[in-house]
DNA sequence: ATTCCAACTGAGTACTCACTCGGCATTTTC
DNA sequence: GAAAATGCCGAGTGAGTACTCAGTTGGAAT
C-alpha cells in the first residue's frame, strides 16, 4: 500500500468516526505514521483530501454495484428487490467507514458550494436508488410487483436500508434483528395483491 | 424573549445549519447580538449550550406528542398510523432546525461519553417510535393491521419519515412529492390482507 | 561519480478558537 | 441610599489549527 493510500485509508476511518472537523492533520499524521508535511505533499488541503476520499467511495460503490448487476441471476422483480436490499446491507457492512462518512452532514453542506462534491454525492445516491428502481420496474413488468411508482418506491426502500445502517452506527437498535422484517415489509409493500371483483371501466 | 432564550434560539439555528464545530462562539455572539462573555455567563461551555438545546428539544417534542396523543380521535389503528406519519412530518416542518440538529452525527458521538446526552436522545427516539408502535398495536387488536411485530414495524415506519426529512434537508429529492406514496406504502405494508384458504390448525 | 528528482520531513507561521476575568450598569434588598 | 446581586461586556490568553518551506533522503539516469 502506498503512503497516499495509507493516508486515504486512515483519514476515511478517522473522518467517519470522529468527524471531519474533529480530526486534526496532526492526529491523522501520527495515525498513519507519516509527517504532517507528507499529507500536504499528496493533498493540497484537508478539504481536497476529503474530496479525494469521496471520489474513491464513489468509484468503489459504482464498481461494486456494477459487479452486482452483472452477476445477478434472472429472478422475478420482487425477488430482485429482496436481493438488492440484502446486497445493500452487505455492502454497507463491508464498507462501513465509507457508508458512515456518506451520512455526515458536512459533506452535504460542502455540496452546496462545491460542485465536485455535489456531483459525487448525486452519483452515489442515484446508483444506490437505481438498483431498487430497476428491480421494481422489472417486477412491474413481470407481474410480481403492483403498479406502484417505481422511483418513489425505490426511494422509500432506500430510506429503510439507510435507516437500518444508521441504527447500526448509532447503536440505537440492533439492526440485524430488523433485517428479516425489513424484507417482509418491503414485500408486503410492493407485491401484487390478488383481489377479485376489481373490474371497472 | 430573554437573552438566554435568544442565544439558545440562534445557536439551534446555527448548529443545525452549519454544524456544531463550524459555529464559533464569536459568530453566535454577533448573530444573537450579545457579547461573547454573555454566552459563557448563561452556559458554562459550548458543549453545555448544546446539551441545554438538546434538553429543550426533548421537552418540546415530548410535549407536542403528548398533546397529539391526547387529542387524537378514535380511529382504526391503520388510520392512526397514517395520522402519526403526517403529524411527524408536520412537526418536523414546524421544528425544522431542531429535527435537523437531531440528525447530526456529533450528538451521537457525544452520547457515547455523555450520559445526559444519551438519555435525551433515547427519550426523543423512543417517543418518536412509540407513537407508531401504539398505532400498530391498536391496529392489530382492531383487525385493521396484520400480525406484524409492532416495534419493528414502528422502527421501519420511523426510518421512512426520518428519511423523508433527510431528503428535504439535503435537497436530494422533493420530499413533499413522496408523502402520498409513503402513506400508501405504509398502508400496504401493514394492512390486513383478506386471503381465503388459510386455515391451519 | 554526479546529477537529478520525487518523496518526505518537522519546525515554524499566522491564525482561530473556546474560554476567562476584571470591570461596568442596572436592579434588588435591607 | 448603601450594599449586594445580577446581568452583561469585550479585550486578553493560551492552546490548538491548517498549512508552508527550506532542507534531507534515496534511488534512478546519465
Amino acid at each position: 500500500m502506498t503512503r497516499r493510500e495509507a493516508i486515504l485509508d486512515a483519514a476515511t476511518r478517522l473522518f467517519s468516526e470522529k468527524g471531519f472537523k474533529d480530526t486534526s492533520i496532526a492526529e491523522l499524521a501520527t495515525t498513519t505514521g507519516v509527517a504532517e508535511g507528507t499529507i500536504f505533499y499528496h493533498f493540497k488541503s484537508k478539504e481536497d483530501l476529503l474530496l479525494q476520499i469521496l471520489e474513491g467511495i464513489k468509484v468503489d460503490i459504482l464498481r461494486e454495484f456494477d459487479r452486482y448487476i452483472e452477476a445477478r441471476p434472472a429472478k422475478r422483480g420482487l425477488d430482485q428487490v429482496q436481493d438488492a436490499l440484502l446486497f445493500y446491507l452487505y455492502l454497507a457492512g463491508q464498507m462501513d467507514s465509507q457508508f458512515l462518512l456518506l451520512q455526515s452532514h458536512y459533506l452535504y453542506r460542502l455540496a452546496d458550494t462545491n460542485g465536485e462534491c455535489r456531483t459525487h454525492l448525486e452519483a452515489i445516491f442515484n446508483c444506490l436508488v437505481d438498483i431498487f428502481e430497476q428491480a421494481v420496474l422489472l417486477g412491474r413488468s413481470d407481474g410480481s410487483i403492483a403498479d406502484v411508482p417505481a422511483r418513489k418506491a425505490a426511494l422509500l426502500l432506500f430510506t429503510m436500508v439507510d435507516g437500518l445502517v444508521r441504527f447500526k452506527n448509532y447503536g440505537l437498535y440492533d439492526a440485524s434483528a430488523l433485517v428479516a422484517e425489513l424484507i417482509a415489509s418491503s414485500v408486503r409493500m410492493l407485491q401484487q395483491q390478488e383481489k377479485e371483483g376489481r373490474s371497472r371501466s
